[in-house]
DNA sequence: CAAGGTGGTGAACGTTGTTCATAGAACGGG
DNA sequence: CCCGTTCTATGAACAACGTTCACCACCTTG
């Protein structure tokens, strides 16, 4: 038994790999089912024995990205409480030019991430949540220093605002079709943002983000 | 000759206003060929004697709701020089509002508008950007009261960078994947938002944005 | 070693968007 | 008014897609 439990892991391993290699490389429209079958080196059917459908097999996909990107984001230590106001925005910034310069370097697979909706309409699976979860403690961490005074729910509410308006600026920057902007634009637009933000946070009365 | 082309004319305007229900009702996906046939009452083929293909019959799609929201912002006249710069940032925050709720009330046809790209990786044609920079004029006039200081180019691209940022809001802000937000605290933050960025914006040093 | 069940196989199915030989309508000159 | 020409609409056919399923081989078990 464990034998072919060990075959039916690698090849959901090799899959996953197959998968990642082929949205890093031609995008979303590029992961074919025959395609994965022959580069893994198994049948179609096959595919469907390791996963429900190719959905699945997306979210492990993102997954894997979602977690590439948190590699990115430094070692664990950077979720320590910090000293001060100043600091706390400079790791906003920290954060947010790390999103920007992880988009740049793998445009394809960071676009899946939000491309990609379950013809379905299921919500997303727990596992999925648990890893976006951890990746937004990294902005609550030195929101907390900045406004101390919020409830955690509070600060994950405003973690999701300032995340949300960090995405716009990357997705829209990283796309020629509404302007055509150079790297250096684009970080110094970021940058700008987030500081108005930070700045705003620390000077706003309490209530205003209840 | 004329007769043909008034009945070219006129399947024209049938299959845009069949894609726009289709699109509508079921998303992006909702649009198929033999769908709008039948619902046109002509041939399959005959799509193809109108446009090159399903791509431009949707971006034609989208140039209808971006003149749609145009309509939503308000008469023209709203472009009229405003007096101060406190209500010049009421109109970005009306602006901003204003997307948001466009946006809930029409969500698969707004969705479209982002989610589509075009395989061919064709830039976009040029009555569409003409359309585009239609409605970016709404916010480079309240931003030439609050930074007068700016070039025309780079109040085109403060423009887009305000955009983005509220882009990224009600994106992800409708998005439940992300997180269930209420259609109040959505408001409520992209508010803080416009309103914080306004303020950075008015202090900041001018070269910030050059 | 024979019998039974489990799991991989790839041909086949149902849907896509798009094309193309063909039938038919529209037009012009005799 | 009629026939020859040209151009257009037609829908069956094509290619490619994700997904399924009857089959066959293998492994486990008595």
């Amino acid at each position: 038994m464990t034998a072919t439990e060990a075959r039916r892991a690698e090849v959901r391993a090799a899959l996953i790999g197959a998968a990642e290699a082929a949205i890093a490389a031609h995008g979303l429209p590029g992961l074919r089912a025959r395609d994965l079958a022959k580069t893994v080196g198994c049948a179609l059917g096959a595919i469907y024995t390791a996963f429900p459908d190719l959905d699945a097999l997306i979210q492990r996909v993102n997954l894997r990205t979602l977690a590439a990107f948190e590699g990115a984001l430094g070692p664990e230590d950077r979720l320590a409480p910090l000293p001060d106001a100043g600091a706390a925005t400079g790791e906003l910034v920290r954060i947010g030019l790390a999103y920007l310069d992880f988009a740049r370097a793998n445009p394809l697979r960071w676009r899946a991430l939000f491309q990609h909706q379950p013809q379905d309409g299921a919500p997303p699976p727990d596992w999925y949540l648990v890893e976006q979860a951890r990746l937004f403690r990294f902005i609550e961490a030195p929101l907390r220093v900045l406004r101390p005074d919020l409830s955690p729910a509070a600060c994950a509410l405003l973690s999701r605002t300032l995340f949300s308006a960090t995405h716009g600026i990357v997705i829209l920057g990283l796309d020629a079709r509404l302007m055509p902007l150079s790297h250096d634009v684009v970080r110094q637009q970021l940058e700008t943002l987030i500081r108005a933000m930070a700045a705003g946070l620390s000077a706003a009365d309490p209530g205003d983000a209840a």
